[in-house]
DNA sequence: AAGTTGACATACGTTCCGTATTTCATTATC
DNA sequence: GATAATGAAATACGGAACGTATGTCAACTT
C-alpha cells in the first residue's frame, strides 16, 4: 500500500499528541509515564524523542493544541453576539466554562504554568490571551472602555477568568456556583467601561 | 547541655522547610533532589519522611509559610490606608507587587497549584485569599460595593492579581510594566463599586 | 536503672527519563 | 531496476530519584 514516509510521521505525531492529552489529563504531567504512553499506541519512546525531544516538548504540543482549540471557540461563541462589548463578555464567560473542563484544567492551568512556565512566554503564543487582546483593543479604538494598557487588561482578564473556573470546578456544588463566578466577572470587567 | 527531643524535632523541621525554600525556589518542585536538600542540613531523607510524609508534604509544609507571611504583610499594608476603598486597592497591588518574588512565584503560583490542586482545597486555606475576601464582605456590608458573591468576587480579584505579577515578572521590562498592571487593576476593581 | 518509645539513618528495589547505538523501510541516484 | 543513502523508529544502557523497610541509638518513662 506504500505509506509515504511523511505519512506516517504525520500520523504518529498524532497519535503520540492524542495519547498525550489522555495520559497528563488522566495522571497529570509527572506521573504520566512515557513508556506506556507510547506503548498504548504501539509505538516506543524512540518514536516520541525523535519527534518532540522530550516530555516537555510533548506537553507543549498538546498545549498548543488545546489552546488553539480553546481560542476557536470562543471566537466562534463571540461572533455571534452583536454588541462588541456583549461580545467580549460572552467570551470571557466562555473561557470560565470551557476551562471547566478537567483537560483543560489538568494540563493548560495547571500542569503547563508549572512546567512551561507563565503562559506568556508559550511557544504557541497563548492563543487565547492574543484573542482577548484583540478584542480589548477594539474596544479601546471604539472608545468603549477607559484608557488602560490593552495587553494588561486582557491579561487580568484572561487570569480572573481561568483562576474562576478553577475555583468553580474545586467547589463543592459547581452548578451553583458557576452563576455566581460568571455574574461577579461581568460586575467586576463593567469597570473597565467609560463612563457615559 | 541535654537538648529535649521536642526540641531537636523542632528545629529539624524548621531547617527542612527552610532548606525547602530554597530548593524549590531554586530548582523548582520537580527538579529539587531530596537527598541534596536533606544532606544540606545535616540530615538524611529518613527525617524528611518522618515529618512530612512525603515530597509532596514538604511543598505544603513550606507553601503554608509563604502564605501566611504575603498575608500577615498583605493585612499590614493595608491596616495603614484610611479609606476601606483605597485600603482594599493597596491589599491588591500589594499581591501584585509580592507575587514579584521568584520564590513566590515558582513555589506559590507555578509549582503550588501543580502539585498540590487548586488553592481553595490547599491545607493552609489559602491565607491570602480568606484576606481579600474578609476584606470584600466588609466593603459588601458599607454597601460600597454592588452585591455580589464575595468569594467569587474575591476569588476573580485574587486570580488578576496573582496572574498580572506573573505577566509582569515574565515581561522583559518589568519596571516599565509593573505601574500598568497594577493601573488597569485598579481601573478593573472599580467594576464593583455601587453605583452612585 | 532497665525497658520502651520513636526520631532518624541506612540499605534496597522500583521506576522512569534521556542518550547512544542499531535497524530497516523508504527515498534518491545511476 | 538495483544499489546507496537517509532518517524514523527500536533497543539497550546509564543514572538518578522516590518511597519503603529495616536497623539503631538517644531520650523519656516507671
Amino acid at each position: 500500500m506504500a505509506r509515504s514516509r511523511q505519512e506516517t510521521m504525520e500520523e504518529n505525531r498524532v497519535k503520540l499528541i492524542a495519547a498525550g492529552r489522555k495520559a497528563f489529563a488522566e495522571k497529570g504531567y509527572a506521573a504520566a509515564s512515557m513508556d506506556e504512553l507510547t506503548a498504548d499506541v504501539g509505538l516506543t519512546r524512540g518514536a516520541l524523542y525523535h519527534n518532540f525531544g522530550d516530555k516537555r516538548g510533548l506537553l507543549a504540543a498538546v498545549v498548543t493544541e488545546i489552546d488553539g482549540e480553546m481560542a476557536a471557540r470562543a471566537k466562534q461563541i463571540a461572533s455571534s453576539a452583536g454588541d462588541p462589548w456583549q461580545c467580549m463578555l460572552a467570551e470571557g464567560s466562555a473561557y470560565i466554562e470551557m476551562a471547566l473542563d478537567p483537560e483543560v484544567q489538568r494540563i493548560v492551568l495547571l500542569d503547563g504554568p508549572s512546567v512551561l512556565g507563565d503562559p506568556s512566554k508559550w511557544p504557541s503564543q497563548n492563543s487565547c490571551l492574543q484573542a482577548t487582546k484583540r478584542s480589548v483593543e477594539q474596544l479601546l479604538a471604539e472608545g468603549v472602555l477607559k484608557p488602560v494598557d490593552a495587553e494588561a487588561a486582557a491579561r487580568l482578564l484572561s487570569g480572573a477568568a481561568l483562576n474562576a473556573a478553577l475555583w468553580v470546578a474545586a467547589s463543592d456544588d459547581p452548578k451553583v456556583v458557576l452563576p455566581k463566578a460568571i455574574d461577579a466577572f461581568k460586575t467586576l470587567t463593567s469597570g473597565l467601561l467609560a463612563d457615559r
